[in-house]
DNA sequence: GAGATATGTCAACAACACTGACTTATCCGC
DNA sequence: GCGGATAAGTCAGTGTTGTTGACATATCTC
C-alpha cells in the first residue's frame, strides 16, 4: 500500500532570516569597565515575529474550537475541560497544584469543580500524609469524557505534525513533534518551564 | 565579540516516536471493492499528543499574560489588544473581515471597538470602493500602543526560538522559527489555513 | 495551644462572549 | 428607479468565567 504526504499549504512568507542575538551575551568576559547589558533576542524582520505571534492566535482559535462544540452539549465551558483534562491526567491533583497550572482564583475553580463533580464526573478524597488536602480523581464517566474531548484535540495536533511544510531533509514528524514541543516550551515563562517539566515527569512516572 | 548560546532546558519527555499514519492514504487506487477509510493521523503513544495540548495551553497562558499586564494600566483587555493588534497591522480592514478574524460576534466587537475609537486609537474611514463598509485605521497613538504591547510578546517568541532545545543538526533559529510556524499554520483548521496565508500575504505586499 | 496552611463559601462585580430583534445606509441587478 | 441583498450599528437581555474581599473550618506544625 503506497501512500502520500500531502502538504497542502506552503508557508508564502519570508523565513529566511535568523535571530540575531542569543539569549545572554557573553560580553562580561571582555573588560570589567563597560556595563554588561541584558542582550535580547530580538527579529530581523519585524513581519517574521508578527506572524508567529497571529499563528499562535489562530491555531489557538482552532484549538479550543473543537472541544468547545462537544461541551456545550453537555452544557460545560471551556473551564470545565481544563479542569477534567489536567485531573484526568495527572490524578491525585490537589486544589492548590490545580490552581497554580490554571492560575485562576479558588472561588472561579470552584465554581467549575463543583459542577463536575455534583455531576459525578470528579470525585474528591481526603489527602492521607496531609488531611486537609482533597486529592482529586476523575471517575469512570469522567474518564470517557475527558478521552472523548481529547480525541478532538489529539486529532488536531497530530494532523499538523504530518500536515506540517517540511523544511529541507527534516521530513520526520517524530522530528516535528520534538521541535513544536521545544518551541512551545520554549516558551512558557523560564523560571516555569521546570514545574511543567516536572508535572510531565509525573505522569511518565506513572506510566511505568 | 564572543557569544554563547544557553539551552537551559531539556525536554525530559520521550519524543522518540513518530506519527504512523499520513493526512489521507491514497488507498482508493488499490481497489473498487473496499470501502475507504480516511486514515486518521495518531499518536503512537497518547503521551506525546497530551504533552503537546498542555503545553500549547501553557504557552498561551504566558503568552496572554504579558501584554495583559500593560493593557491592565490602560483600563483594556484582550478584546482590546485583539483588535488593536489586527488593526495595526492590516490598515484598512474591514468590520466583516475583522468579525471573521477574531470569530465573535458583531456585537461583541463593536463594544471594545468603540472604547478604542472613543479614546482615539482607533478612526474609521468610510470605504471608497463601497461607501457602507468602515475601514478601521490606527492612530498614532494606537500605533504606539500597538507597538509597546507586540514588544512584549515579540520578545517572548524571540527568546522561545533561541532557547529552544535543538534537536541535532538543526542549530539555526531561522530553522526554529520556520518550524514553529509550520506547525502553529498546519495547527489551523485546513480550509481557513489559505485565509490566513492570503491575510498575511496582504502585509508582506504592503511593505514592498 | 498558637499560628500557619488547605480548602470551602458568600457576595458583589467586571470582561467578554452570546442570542434576537431592529435600523440605517449603500450596493447591485433588473 | 425600485427592491432585495449586504455592511454596519444598536438595544436589551443573558451566561460563562474571571476578579476582589471577607470569613469559616479542618488540619498540620511547632
Amino acid at each position: 500500500m503506497s501512500t502520500t504526504l500531502t502538504y497542502p499549504h506552503r508557508i508564502a512568507f519570508s523565513v529566511e532570516v535568523a535571530i540575531a542575538l542569543p539569549h545572554r551575551a557573553t560580553t562580561e568576559a571582555a573588560g570589567g569597565g563597560e556595563p554588561s547589558p541584558i542582550m535580547e533576542p530580538h527579529f530581523p524582520d519585524r513581519n517574521d515575529g508578527d506572524d508567529l505571534i497571529e499563528l499562535l492566535f489562530f491555531a489557538y482559535r482552532d484549538f479550543v474550537a473543537d472541544p468547545d462544540r462537544i461541551l456545550a452539549e453537555y452544557g460545560f465551558g471551556r473551564a470545565h475541560h481544563r479542569v477534567l483534562h489536567f485531573v484526568d491526567r495527572y490524578p491525585g491533583l490537589t486544589i492548590a497544584e490545580l490552581l497554580d497550572i490554571l492560575r485562576i482564583t479558588k472561588q472561579s475553580l470552584n465554581r467549575v469543580l463543583k459542577d463536575l463533580i455534583e455531576q459525578g464526573y470528579i470525585a474528591q478524597r481526603t489527602g492521607t500524609n496531609d488531611r486537609r488536602q482533597r486529592l482529586l480523581f476523575c471517575t469512570d464517566l469522567g474518564i470517557r469524557f475527558a478521552e472523548e474531548l481529547s480525541r478532538v484535540q489529539m486529532r488536531r495536533v497530530a494532523r499538523a505534525l504530518v500536515d506540517q511544510p517540511r523544511r529541507g531533509a527534516n521530513d520526520d514528524p517524530g522530528e516535528a513533534l520534538a521541535s513544536a514541543q521545544g518551541f512551545l516550551l520554549a516558551m512558557i515563562e523560564p523560571e516555569e518551564r521546570a514545574v511543567v517539566t516536572r508535572l510531565m515527569a509525573r505522569r511518565a512516572k506513572a506510566a511505568a
